[in-house]
DNA sequence: CTACCTTCACTTTTT
DNA sequence: GTGAAGGTAG
């Protein structure tokens, strides 16, 4: 057992305690995945069956990492592990029990953004405000219910939610949610939160399919165990509940997922659960510097609600932590980009040696502009993913509704893209129709001459004449042949190809590379049925890493610090230490959120090895417009004796970071001002006050006193004419035939238009 | 019905 | 500053 010998000794106490229920602490660092993936190996070298493992993670990247890690100790048999996220496994076995609870196994997964435009099409049916019910408001609160094991009747009949939604005026929202769950099932579709609630209402009423999978998985262990939800708790809790062979590892401290209804109480009552339970505390850190140890630890000291242990490294003291203050979100970036190129030539380092990571995505943008200009490569990890964007989604959703017909959201998106003449009047009747008659809106257009006048229904059906054809050569095709023949008879690849806008070619180009990652999958060997239906399960829980073909390039990285949890990096950069962003502004109104920012804090740092950098602005656009920001009060929260400082000579008594805020602020300016070597334009000095835009159109042409259109079919060129509202102008060209004509007019105010003349309200000015 | 223009909301984080 | 949504001219 070679690989025993690697490990210290609580390493090797959580590897080889492979019976009964088994909690490990990992602090941040102390080899974590290490133990998980041996331990993996340590069952299956003791003769378990890799199809009788289920680990759980929490991201894709997470389980995809392991996998590899594991291979690598024991083969090719880690391919029969269960191993993924909690969504995609769930969502595997769901495809093969939904029908007993209703569904077809073949169901629809909406994302978000499905979920968000359902939740928006029936505040619209419901007549209902949607300032009081936002729409993200109220995907939030369901996703809160599901996530809590609170169903749609169950809200309605509890007292204590109604009184609550009653005194703030939504009284509805028990209405929304049930119509929304409603419509989902109909539609034959889960969303993410379904993909564990339906989970638990599957394991709940059928005892004989929990007894299956109970005795099927006889080792559990579930990752990042501290960001586990109620119903993903109880389904763990129920499938160990034979066989008791429960391991979970996770950080209380790395707790970052609350808002996303992750219970930290999961980790901290384990031991109430399973009284048991063999503890075991990974304390040494591996990774990073004592320096960055201890300011990671100053900082989590702030929080009130932890697991005891104590984090240590037994590396190199290393660098001081390094603390840049900039005027502005864009100098901001300058500072970094510059010190990355510092950094890298002194200690001979990689691009891939540097991460900047921020709290929000928005963020990117002035780091990305600043790399750009110092000829930095960098990639963007997270963001909007391959599959998110909008000619994806397109084409998607055309798969979606070959497969799945029931599927409304998929119809709602490409019934008239690209444009048939099918107009949001004919929709509206369809949505109505399919209200009344009970049916969904596919059928009701199968049989369009039934609900609808002729030119609509005629396109309409010629629409829903094309979706079954498409089924029929999906299922005789392979999935690439099916989704090249959907793309083009669907007129999407046409639509894009004639677009030759920047943005069009990269979006046709986009298209392009979906049907080679489907042309791929075609031609893989591993898999029985390549049918693009089974190409389709899945998509909406694949996220932008798992579209990397692992061009492992020399780049800086850039993310955000939640999607840096688990990742480690010689040099990181922590951007936009500054209230209200960091920590957010969302996060102030209570203890439990801003102990969360806290910890998201502590995860940022964690995850340097060698040398932390952190900074912040004292002025960033937000919202288009320039504003004031005071420090984060977590830099408060670092003992100075771990600082240094790059912009006070000597650290002022008491706090560094608000003394003499305004002085040191223009000694800064006018010194980075009078510096050479600018690569970048000149700094703009932050403008207090507003930024004012004049319109064109802020003052409309007042039309001449008792203005009457004339009668235009015989202007000519070279008149002059008064339009209601772009004022007076004269005809420069006519162009088509009666009544077709389409005239060129050159306005005096706003300048040249083109006018059909039979719709134009037109008066000829007489001389 | 479509194309364009104006307005407004948006920035927490992800499966 | 950006993208979606709604309004309105053609």
């Amino acid at each position: 057992m070679d690989y025993l010998k690697g490990l210290n000794t609580s390493q090797r106490q959580a590897v080889e305690q492979t019976q009964g229920p088994v909690m490990i602490v990992a602090g941040a660092g102390s080899g974590k995945t290490r133990v998980i993936t041996y331990r993996v190996a340590h069952l299956i070298s003791k003769g378990v069956d890799p199809f009788q493992i289920l680990v759980l993670t929490f991201t894709n990247k997470a389980a995809k990492e392991m996998r590899e890690r594991i291979m690598k100790v024991v083969g090719a048999e880690a391919k029969n592990i269960w191993m993924g996220t909690f969504h995609s496994v769930f969502a595997k076995i769901l495809r093969v029990e939904a029908h007993k609870i209703g569904y077809p196994n073949n169901f629809t997964i909406y994302d978000t953004d499905d979920s968000k435009s359902l939740i928006k099409a029936i505040l619209k049916e419901m007549n209902l405000d949607d300032k009081l019910y936002n729409p993200n408001f109220v995907y939030g609160r369901i996703s809160m219910c599901k996530n809590n094991l609170i169903s749609a009747a169950e809200y309605n009949q509890n007292e204590q939610i109604q009184a609550e939604d009653f005194s703030t005026g939504r009284g509805m929202l028990g209405k929304v949610y049930e119509t929304y769950a409603a419509r989902c099932f109909k539609a034959g579709a889960m969303d993410f939160d379904d993909l564990l609630f339906k989970t638990n209402v599957l394991l709940k009423e059928h005892p004989d399919v929990l007894h299956k999978y109970q005795h099927k998985f006889k080792y559990l262990m579930v990752d990042e165990y501290q960001d586990t939800n109620f119903s993903q708790y109880l389904i763990v809790k129920k499938l160990a509940a034979v066989n008791y062979n429960l391991c979970v590892v996770g950080d209380d401290a790395q707790s970052i997922y609350g808002f996303r209804g992750a219970n930290i109480q999961n980790i901290l009552n384990f031991q109430k659960d399973y009284p048991d339970v063999k503890i075991y505390k990974l304390e040494q850190n591996y990774r990073s510097t004592q320096n960055i140890v201890n300011v990671a630890n100053s900082i989590i000291a702030n929080n009130k609600n932890q697991l005891d242990k104590n984090v240590f490294s037994e590396n190199d003291i290393g660098d001081k932590i390094k603390i840049t203050r900039s005027f502005s979100d864009n100098e901001e970036g300058k500072s970094v980009a510059e010190s990355i190129l510092q950094e890298r030539s002194n200690n001979a380092l990689n691009w891939s040696d540097f991460a900047i990571l921020y709290r929000t995505n928005a963020q990117s943008r002035s780091m990305e502009e600043a790399l750009r200009k110092l000829s930095i490569p960098y990639k963007i990890y997270g963001g909007l993913s391959f599959y998110q964007r909008k000619e994806i989604k397109d084409l998607i959703a055309y798969f979606r509704l070959t497969f799945n017909p029931s599927d409304e959201e998929a119809f709602k998106r490409v019934i008239n893209y690209p444009a048939r003449g099918i107009g949001k009047t004919t929709i509206d009747k369809i949505i109505v129709a399919a209200d009344q008659q009970n049916q969904t809106m596919f059928e009701i257009i199968s049989d369009a001459a039934q609900h609808l006048d002729n030119r609509a229904a005629l396109s309409v059906s010629n629409f829903a004449t094309t979706i079954k054809s498409f089924a029929a050569v999906a299922k005789n095709s392979s999935a690439y042949d099916a989704a090249l023949h959907i793309a083009q008879h669907s007129g999407l690849l046409k639509d894009l190809y004639d677009d030759k806008s920047v943005e069009g070619l990269s979006r046709y180009e986009n298209i392009q590379e979906l049907l080679n990652g489907i042309k791929e999958f075609s031609e893989r060997e591993d898999i029985e049925d390549k049918g693009l239906d089974v190409f389709m399960q899945d998509i909406a829980l694949l996220t932008n890493d798992d579209n990397d073909k692992g061009d492992n390039k020399d780049t800086v990285s850039l993310m955000t610090i939640h999607s840096s949890k688990g990742l480690e990096f010689p040099q990181v950069y922590i951007v936009g230490l500054e209230e209200n962003l960091f920590p957010s502004q969302m996060a102030l109104n209570s203890r439990a959120d801003l102990e969360e920012e806290r910890r998201l804090f502590y995860v940022a740092i964690t995850r340097a090895e060698k040398k932390l950098h952190i900074s912040y602005a004292t002025s960033r656009f937000k919202f288009g417009s320039l504003i004031n920001c005071e420090p984060s009060r977590f830099l408060d929260e670092i003992d100075p004796k771990y600082l240094e400082l790059d912009f006070v000579k000597k650290a002022p008594a008491g706090n560094p970071f608000f003394e003499n805020e305004r002085t040191q602020w223009q000694s800064k300016t006018s010194s980075s001002n009078t510096s050479s070597g600018d690569y970048f334009s000149k700094p703009k000095p932050p403008v207090a006050g507003k930024v004012k835009t004049t319109s064109l159109l802020a003052k409309a042409h007042v039309p001449t006193e008792g203005f009457t259109p004339d009668d235009t079919s015989n202007l000519q060129v070279g008149e002059e004419v008064e339009h209601e509202r772009f004022g007076f102008g004269k005809v420069i060209n006519l162009e088509g035939s009666k009544p077709d004509i389409k005239a060129t007019i050159f306005f005096k105010e706003i300048g040249q238009k083109q006018l059909l003349l039979k719709f134009a309200k037109l008066r000829i000015v007489k001389n």
